[in-house]
DNA sequence: TTAAGTGCAAAATCTTTGCAAATGT
DNA sequence: ACATTTGCAAAGATTTTGCACTTAA
């Protein structure tokens, strides 16, 4: 059950969720899923430029709110989507996962499987979610920088 | 050296920086330094709505550039101020401390001193900067929602 | 057939830019 | 007096809303 979704759970996943299969919303999760990174809202725009703006807007919200993607802002505050986890539900996201955000190509990846370490917190507070942002660089971007 | 920034340091800080010291600049600087937690963007336009909203940028972009505060994104992407520590730098922040967001009041707390775990990345990727953030509920909310 | 989704137009925000007037040093 | 800073007007960009047309089921 390594990987969950490929091309063909797509009708499915709409289906769950009383999505019609439409041209632009498949277009978006085979784009995602392509991604081993979030895919950021302007990236988003520019594959999908021939659909109107205000309909990825709306298919970027109703995936949310079903709980299909989950939108994490990158360090510089830009909106980035990733297929959610099969773990998550509609409007409860667990995105407790390690968002490393490259400063290279500004990718962002979602590292769902690195365990995080207990964070301490002071007096007073209590945590109920910890999102970790590391900047670095990416593997990909890594080889550039080492070609030999 | 506890608390660095009192209000008479003002002055001094503007001057360091060649900023002129201006009312709504001093106001900024007063703000920020009141506060425990950083101050949303839509927090300081409500309260300097007497000045222009360009002038707010202005000064916004201008402290952030000569590293008197820096910004952070909160949880719903909206960008925070807070004064930076006396390590940061121009151009060259370090604000790899924790931001604790709370889900109440949606404020955004810096918490300096705590120390953050060591994190392991994947295969590749190279880190050289963390930032955490909590999600949670901030002592003062917590004392209202346990009123006894 | 009909409820849901899309596209277009337009409003509402948010952010940036240019320039003249005001202000700090 | 002079360089900065502010305010205003306007341009640009982003996001939201309303409604008619289209499409999936």
């Amino acid at each position: 059950m390594a990987q969950t979704k490929k091309n063909f759970d797509f009708e499915e996943l709409l289906n769950k969720h009383q999505l019609k299969k439409t041209a632009p919303r498949l277009r978006v999760l085979s784009m995602m899923s392509s991604k081993t990174s979030a895919t950021s809202q302007p990236d988003l725009e520019e594959v999908m430029s021939d659909v109107d703006r205000v309909t990825l807007y709306r298919i970027l919200t109703a995936f949310e709110e079903k709980g299909i993607i989950h939108k994490v802002f990158d360090l510089n505050g830009t909106a980035n989507y990733a297929l959610c986890a099969s773990n998550c539900e509609e409007n409860h996201h667990h995105d407790e996962h390690l968002h490393f955000n490259c400063v290279e190509c500004k990718n962002v990846y979602c590292l769902d499987d690195m365990h995080l370490p207990k964070l301490e917190v002071p007096q007073g507070f209590t945590t109920d979610g910890v999102t970790v942002y590391a900047t670095g660089t990416c593997p990909k971007c890594n080889k550039k920088k080492t070609p030999k």
